[in-house]
DNA sequence: TGTGCATCATGAACGAACCTCATGATCGTC
DNA sequence: GACGATCATGAGGTTCGTTCATGATGCACA
């Protein structure tokens, strides 16, 4: 088993390059010595003469020259390496990987994604629906390096960055009887039929807001993934919905269904706020503070319609 | 400036292969102590988090999978050249880099390599003529591995292993006024033009054996450089040449030119001995002996034309 | 053909780097 | 919440690489 290190490849390289083990030397801030030294212990390891001593200006034999071809080739790999490791260090470069824990999110964040991407070549993204993990401790576990939630749970080592706030809207079709309400409460759910987005229902607004703490049960509950097929089940009367209110803000203009707000308590509208959860040992990385601004800026657009 | 060693590459590939440090510490034979050591080490030199620790069984993070990923390239190019480097020490692998001072053994030369490449397909050949450079310092400098020459020069360093007999013979087209002489002296050249390869007097047997000797001097000597125009040019009497037997009696069945031995000092025939010269140092590599054996056999076929 | 210069080799000694041993800290799990 | 498994830490010893000083060997040029 021979014992090759990075250090014989510069060297032979080195000697290759300069045409000596002198000058070799000189390049790699080594004695001439310690390349001799070094140069015995490789061909003792090899087994193989790498040098054709009987020459005086050192040259590489036939083996030492297939050692230099290996040399070209991993030497540059390092090199690069280094480079993106580099990048690392100053945060320029970096990965960022985004889970979901809200459904709706798409809409907002495509957008953002791509004018970061402009800013940050070398930050690696990625977007993950957290439809099947939990977003929260795999955050924690590095998995991911940033959630996007509505549920800070004050846990030490991870940062909640408030994004924007937001009313979660109830929405029907105009022809429904529901429509002819200003205001939307708890009891009102009863015998619908309420459209989701497939996800548990402690992480949905709609039940941990209103329908839990009121212990109301809507007459069924049809989970559906896209939002523009939620849209267009209401739109024929199929059922009833809530959704953030930008999301219905963006398509309001159609007539076909109508928006109210929801009451509880007596007061009207349900504001939540919109987090993005990152590691706190993370937080003074510059790209992502720059995500959080740009989402916060794309927010301040929806809000707008 | 980071300091990565072919070590950390194993070791990296080590502990995502086994995942766990003491599976990998065992896998490598050292300790899981050193592994802990180590690739704390690694991360200094780079300033990159390689692994996320916070998850028990050890896992590496973005920069340690793009770490990794340089491993996965550059241990494979390490393990390949091992395996060469044992091919050369176990002598099946080599380099056969052949210098011709006989301009003429190209034609036996080609079908022993012929044959010498299937059995040893491992061993780089190549073979140069040596018209511009000096072959025997060639050899002692490692620059060519075999040189074929008629002339041993008693070298220290240096073997001569015989390979066969041969005589230069005259040739000469059939209307030719010397045709008619039974053997071909000295002074029979004056006058003359002689056509030769292109390489120095030294080198040439008809200058060596007989002209120089004898202090004569042809009319006009001409060089050229493939045998067959040799030939053609004396077929068609445009001078006189003199060959190696073996070149001649491949073609001697045309009547245009004829063959007379050369006669020297009331003798008649000038034997000549062909040499594969060799280091003394490597003349115990199979390969190069199976090569002069090969050689040997293809010149018997030679001489039976 | 010898002399001088350049180049490489060698050996001892110092120093840094690495590994081991023993033990402590932390995580995951039952 | 306790236990087992996994990783971290610190001190100490060994190995390995480098330097320094000097010797050997080619190579060029006269």
């Amino acid at each position: 088993m021979m014992h090759i290190e990075i250090r014989h490849l510069r060297t032979i390289k080195a000697i290759h390059d300069t045409g000596g083990l002198a000058r070799a030397a000189d390049l790699l801030n080594i004695t001439q010595s310690a390349l001799s030294h070094q140069i015995k212990g490789i061909e003792d390891q090899a087994g193989v003469e790498l040098f054709v001593r009987r020459a005086k200006p050192l040259r590489l034999s036939a083996s030492g020259l297939r050692l230099l071809a290996a040399a070209e080739q991993i030497l540059p790999i390092l090199a690069d390496l280094e480079v993106e490791f580099e990048g690392l260090q100053d945060g320029r470069a970096g990965r960022l990987h985004i889970a979901l824990e809200c459904h709706a999110c798409f809409e907002w964040l495509l957008p953002v994604l791509e004018q970061f991407r402009k800013v940050w070549p070398d930050v690696d993204v990625d977007i993950r629906s957290s439809l099947s993990f939990d977003a929260m401790s795999a955050l924690r576990r590095e998995e991911v390096d940033l959630v996007v939630s509505s549920d800070p749970e004050d846990q030490s080592e991870v940062d909640f960055n408030p994004l924007f706030d937001y009313d979660p809207v109830f929405v029907a079709s105009s022809h429904h009887p529901l429509a002819q309400k200003a205001v939307i409460e708890a009891q009102d759910f009863e015998g619908q039929t309420l459209i989701t987005y497939p996800v548990d229902r402690s992480r949905l607004d709609i039940f941990k807001m209103l329908l839990s703490p009121a212990r109301v049960e809507p007459a069924a509950v049809r989970q559906v993934e896209l939002t523009a097929v939620i849209l267009m089940l209401v739109a024929s009367n199929r059922g009833v919905s809530v959704l953030p209110d930008w999301v219905v803000r963006q398509v309001r203009q159609s007539s076909d269904y109508v928006t109210r707000p929801l009451g509880k308590d007596g007061q009207v509208g349900v504001t939540r706020r919109m987090f993005a959860a990152t590691r706190e040992s993370e937080n003074t990385r510059p790209y992502l503070a720059h995500f959080i601004r740009l989402a916060r800026q794309e927010a301040v657009k929806l809000q707008r319609g």
